[in-house]
Parts: C-alpha cells; sequence; structure tokens
DNA sequence: TATGAATGAGGATTCATTCAT
DNA sequence: TATGAATGAATCCTCATTCAT
C-alpha cells in the first residue's frame, strides 16, 4: 500500500472512490431542495466541487444519478430497525419506542430524510424507482412494523387490531413528519418540534393497541 | 363522411366564462400526474381542448396557472368540514368519524387529493405558494381538528392529550392516503382499500383518544 | 342629413371616416416611441380606442398600418415648403431662414417629425416604403433646396458651391433635430434647445454661403 | 469526397476568447441590417459559425449582446480623435480636416457606422444603453468638438460662434453620412459619394468659421 | 480520469391574424 | 361595421448530454 504517488501530495488525498459518493451526497440536496426537474446538473457538479462532464463518468444520466441517490439512501434506514426486532428482548412497547427515536436519530433527523419526499413527486415519472422504493423500502418497513404488531399481541399485550391496514395508517405520521420537514417547515410561525411531535405519535398509537386491562400502565417514556 | 367541410366545428363554440375552469381541470389531471415542470402546457391545452394560446389568455403564466390549480381547488375542501364541526350535535367520536369520511368523498377520493402531493413536490419552488397553502389549508384544518379534540376532552369524552402536536400527528394518515394513491398506489400487488385504511385510522385514533372508562362503547362503525 | 339614427345620440357623433386617421396617429405614437417590431397592435388599438378586430377593417396587416402612417404623414411636411419657394420674392437668405423655422414649426416640433427615425430603423425592413420615403420626401426636399441655392447662387447673393453634395450635407442637421428628439433628448441633463440650435445652424449655413464681399452684413435674424 | 468521415471539422477548434468577438461581429452585421427585433439569435449563431446556445455562454440574453454590440464597437472610436486633438500642431482648419476625414476611413467608412442607425432606432427601448451611448461617444465627440472650436478661436482662426450649440449642429451631417449608408444608400439611383459630401461638408464649415479677413486662404483641400 | 466548451432538442411565451358573433 | 376570443407560427432561452483536449 506503500506504493509510489504519482502527484506528491495532493492537497487533500481524496480516495478517487469518494467521488460518486460526493456527487450523490450533493445530488441528494439539490433534488430534495428544488425536486428532480428543477434540479441542474450544473449546480450538482458545483455543490460536489467537480465538472459537469465528470458526472458521466459516475452516472449514465440524470435519471441514473436521481436512481443512485434513492437507492444509496435506501438501506442503511431499515437496516438498523430490522435488527433490533430481531434481537429485542423487552416489551413490544419499549420496541416500538426504539425503533420511532432510532429511526429519528438515524434517518428522520437527517437529509436522507428528504428522499421520500422525492419519490412521492417522482414516482408517477419512474415508476420503476417506486416500485423499487415500494420493495426495498416500504414493504420492507410495513413488515417489520407488522411483526413488531404480531410480537404484541401474541404476548398478550397489544390488542388485536387490523395489521395489514393499520401499519400503513401508523407509518404515515413519521413519513410525514420527514416530509414536512423539507416542505412546509419554513412557514410555520412556530416551528414543529419533532420530540414532541413523537411523543404524541407514540402516546397515541401505544394507546391505541393497549388492551383495556393494561391501560393503568404507563406507555410512554418522554426522552430524557 | 357527411360533407367536405373543413371544419364542421365552430372554432370557439364555448362560452368564455367556462375556459379557466376547463384549463384549471386539465391541468390539475397533468400536474398531478407528472409534477410541475414535467408537465408540458401544449399538453394541458390539449387536454383542455384549447391552444397554446388559449392558456395564456386567462394565466399570466405556468406559475400562474399552477398556482391557480392549487387555490381553486383547495378553499371548497375545508369549508364542508367547518361547517359540520360547527353545528353536530353527537359525540365526538362520530364527530370524528363524519369528518373522515366526508372528507374522503369529497376529496381524498377525487382527484383533488393530488394537491397535497404536488404542494409537497414544490414548497420549495414556490415558497409563496407553500405559505398559501400553510396558511388556507394546513392551518384551517389543524385548527379544525383542534377544536373537535376540546370539544370531547370538554365533554369528557376524550381523554387529555398533547392537542398541538397530536393534530399533526393524526392528520398525517389522511395526507398520506391521498398521497399514496397517486404515488405508489400503482406498485402494489394488492391495492390499499382505502375504507378499510380509514376504517384502522379511526379506530386507531379513536381509541387512542378514549378515556379508560370509556371503552367498552364501540368506536368504529364500519362503514356499511 | 337629417336620417333617422339607429343609436339615438352616439355620445360624441365620430364621423366613421375618422377612425383610420385616429388609427394612424395611435399608430405614429407607438411606431415612434418603440419602433415597428416593438409595436403590439393591441396597444395600437387599445389608444386608438378600437378593438383589434377593427385595424383590420382599414389596414391589411402590420406593415400595411407603418406604411400608411409614413404616407399619411409624408405630404404636408413639403407642400408648404415648395409654395414658399415658388412666391418668394425676398432675399435668399431670407427665404432659408423661413423655411427652416417653418419646417420647425409645422413639423419639426411635432410628432411627425418621428417618422425620419422610424424610416431609418426600417428602411432596411422595408425596402419598398424606403425607396417611396426617399422619392416623395428626401428628393423633393433635396431638390427644393437644390433650388434655392441656385436662386440665391444666380442672384449672386450666395458663393458658389457643390450644391449636389451640400444639400445633404445641409438638410443634415435638420433631420437630426427631429430624430434627436426622439432617442436622446431624454438622457440629456439640459435639454437641446431647439430654437438655439436652429440658430446656430442657420448662422452656419448663411455664412458659410455668403459670398467674401457680401459679410458685412448681418445673415442671421433671431426669432424674436 | 475523401473519405466517408461524417464530421471532418473538430467540433470546436477555435479558443474560448475569440468567440466572444466573432459573435459580436455577426451580431453587429445582423443588428445593423435589420435591427434589433427582427434579428434572430439563430441567425446570429449561423453567421458567427456556433450553435445557439452557445451564444447563451457569452452573453446572458439578446438584449445582453445587443449592448456588447454597442458597447464593444464604441469606444475605440473617440480615442484616435482625443489624441489627435490633444497632440495637433497644424492650423485649426487642419485639424478640423483630419478629424473629419480620419472618422471617416476609421469609422463612418466601416460597419461599425451602423451603430448609430441602431442606438437611435432602440433608445426609447433601452433608456440606459442610449445613457450610455450618450454619455460615452456623443458628449465626448461634442466635447472634443467644442475644445477645436475654442482652439480656432482662441487662436484668432475662426469666428466667435455659439459653441455649444453650434457642435450638434456640425456633428449632425457626419452622423446622417454613417445612417444614410445604412438606410437610404440602396435606394439612390446615383450613389451618393462620401469623399464629395465630406468635401463638401468641410467647405461649409470651415467656410462658416472663418474671419472675414481670413477669407483670402483656400480652407478646403479635396482629399487627393 | 477530468474538464468545460459546444451542442441542439425541447418547451415557455408572444403576438399578428382570423372569424364567429 | 365592430368585437375580442381563439389560434399557432415564430422565437427566445434552458439545460442535459457530448467529446476533443
Amino acid at each position: 500500500m506503500n506504493a509510489p504517488e504519482k502527484k506528491p501530495q495532493p492537497r487533500w488525498a481524496r480516495r478517487k472512490d469518494a467521488r460518486p459518493e460526493e456527487i450523490i451526497a450533493a445530488a441528494l440536496d439539490l433534488f430534495v431542495e428544488r425536486g428532480f426537474a428543477a434540479t441542474r446538473l450544473d449546480d450538482v457538479a458545483a455543490r460536489a466541487g467537480v465538472s459537469k462532464g465528470t458526472l458521466y463518468l459516475y452516472f449514465e444520466n440524470k435519471e441514473d444519478l436521481f436512481k443512485a441517490v434513492v437507492r444509496g439512501n435506501v438501506l442503511p434506514v431499515l437496516e438498523h430497525g430490522e435488527e433490533l426486532v430481531e434481537q429485542f428482548s423487552g416489551s413490544s412497547a419499549d420496541l416500538v419506542q426504539q425503533l420511532v427515536r432510532g429511526w429519528w436519530e438515524l434517518t428522520g433527523s437527517t437529509k436522507i430524510a428528504g428522499i421520500p419526499k422525492l419519490i412521492i413527486a417522482e414516482a408517477g415519472n419512474f415508476p420503476d424507482l417506486a416500485k423499487f422504493y415500494y420493495d426495498e423500502v416500504i414493504q420492507r418497513a410495513l413488515s417489520m412494523f407488522r411483526r413488531v404488531l404480531a410480537r404484541g399481541t401474541d404476548a398478550g399485550e397489544f390488542r388485536a387490531v387490523d395489521a395489514d391496514h393499520l401499519v400503513h395508517v401508523a407509518l404515515a405520521p413519521l413519513v410525514m413528519l420527514a416530509v414536512w420537514r423539507h416542505s412546509f417547515a419554513c412557514c410555520e410561525q412556530e416551528e414543529l418540534q419533532p420530540e414532541r411531535y413523537l411523543d404524541a405519535y407514540l402516546d397515541m398509537v401505544l394507546h391505541s393497541l393497549s388492551k383495556p386491562q393494561a391501560q393503568e400502565k404507563k406507555h410512554v417514556r418522554k426522552k430524557s
């Protein structure tokens, strides 16, 4: 690995493999901010610190870059959650809370949260991308939540519900929180506080799942 | 085949006053389907049955048309709901149900439901439109729901909640249902059934609001 | 002429023959101000107080209107001068002065003075119009001035000059005065005073025409 | 016929720095010939040997190109004259002659002479450009001529005149000569001969400036 | 690899002209 | 005659994509 370097001391030794990631990061910012069509590749290149031509060394075209942005920011989202579900040993209510708070920290509060807005906006124009996202993210997220519900119900912790539909309903507020921050957040007089939004969300979801006799227990633990 | 008339139709048989609505309807379809940027005014004109130039008799430019589409399809949505809240005399749970089912029939199931997706996608590019929508639709919808919560709580029907945040949370699944039908619906193996989605939604919301001792009452009435 | 009027008392009984003139007057204003291409027929119609369609009752198209504007404002320009030359009995220097001052009053100071600018700008695009103007205005003006020079020279009042070229030279400042008022006048800190400009002009021209021995005579009479 | 190469010429063989000048030259031709509005950028591009899009690499829009055409062809005009006035040591009459003949050779007879026509035609539509031209060209030209007059008067060579207005008057025939060649020249039966026009001009101007006692001197030197 | 000048198809917009009323 | 809604060809301008260097 101590090979002879061709250019003595490039100012910041940037591994060439970093380029695509830098471009994707720049593109994510701009796509999220402006949408697919309104984002100019000039701007992406400028923000990534490369020339326009360089984009085409790594991506076939704008659509390809768009898909790379989406695909490249999709995998990390679920893996943490699925692992957690797999090995969690506490109550299902606690699992739900950890999942939600973990999602917020790892994804919801980051710029990756801009992806759903993008997908929603462009699903009509890129059906294969929508399909990909539906299969790889939405379905997996729904399944995961479905498994959590089953875990709680089986343990007698949650009441019986129409799980297939409830998972859609219950995920919606999380998606909307992510979307909100990239659409209306800037219009608000007093900004929405994500933590309290999530508190209210968990309060609602867990209350609605609790069995009548389980109601004296406190469900929501405020984030310390 | 009747006669060799070149132009059997009069060049403009329709009335001037009908035109803007027809154009807005056509534009709504296409904007919802493709997004703002990907919609060509040629197509809007063709779908409205007019020529390209005619659009400019009624709208200054594409952006103006876009705003007209939003503004023109947004206000009627809330009025029905606000009236209902005003004059409703039954239980607050019933009120919630009627509001939600009414929204679905009047808006959620129509093409107007495509508007939220549009706004979400273009909020960054049209901040004033986003502000307008935030002020005229979102704020009013949140207020309305907040009033319903207060009504239920004051009557001892609902338990005490963090209303300011819960309204955001509780509206999210409705918005997402509207958005869903214009984004991922076409990717699904088995289509999401809106009625059962709404059942699950109402079940969740009303369960979570009910006071412990009120639990023997049945909350959700399946749509017959 | 006391015929049964269809509409009792049209507010201002406008003879229908007045229409073309009103349109031409409106068009003159706008063509002079903005040039041919930048003048919209909407604006012409609006200024003339008629609808756009009405323009086409009187003029075949925009070019035709343009030509009518030019042709309609061309004849009055020269007739007064030619008559004056014909019947003048005073000195040729006085004739020059009267011609110039008469031109200024009848034409140079009116909006008709905008025509030369128009013609100059559009000569390349409307060669037949340029030819018409050249034949009907420029040639006649040059001839007239040539005749005045001959009159003065024959009478021993003016020295011999290259009349064919001098007439071009000598008319230039008058044309430029007309053009100036429609181009740079608005840029000036202190506006050009036409009367003093014409004084300087007459002083120059008559001085240059005077014979050496005639120099003790005063040539220029300030306008009282 | 040499070989079936599709594109024998490299797509862009020329240097970046040469482009703006080439475009400006092409645009000057067309603007002068047709005016601002009637010139299509397609044609400018074609004449410059570039594509439409290339224009926008160097100029923001059509107006910007127009201004560049004017500004780029305007300043060099005056510098030569101002230098000459500064260092001239002969008679002021000779200075006038050299200035005029120099102007003719360097500017009046070139395509740059089309600029005044352009400015005149478009002053109303581009007030800032008119202002620029007024300040940078007209004012400087007037000042220069005013200085020459003062030089002649101070030396006792010229008679006293109303210099402020005479300069306007005296420059007019030169401007008109430039304009003429781009408007009516093509209408003439026998073309105006610029040299003889300038002879007549100088004869007139210098005659009109000469003091009575200075008249035995010959003023005008025919161009050999 | 990396660049960025050049391209040109595509789309928004304008406005002279038409024609049913 | 007079209107003005409708038309659509014409043109400016954008920006994804290419390719010689």
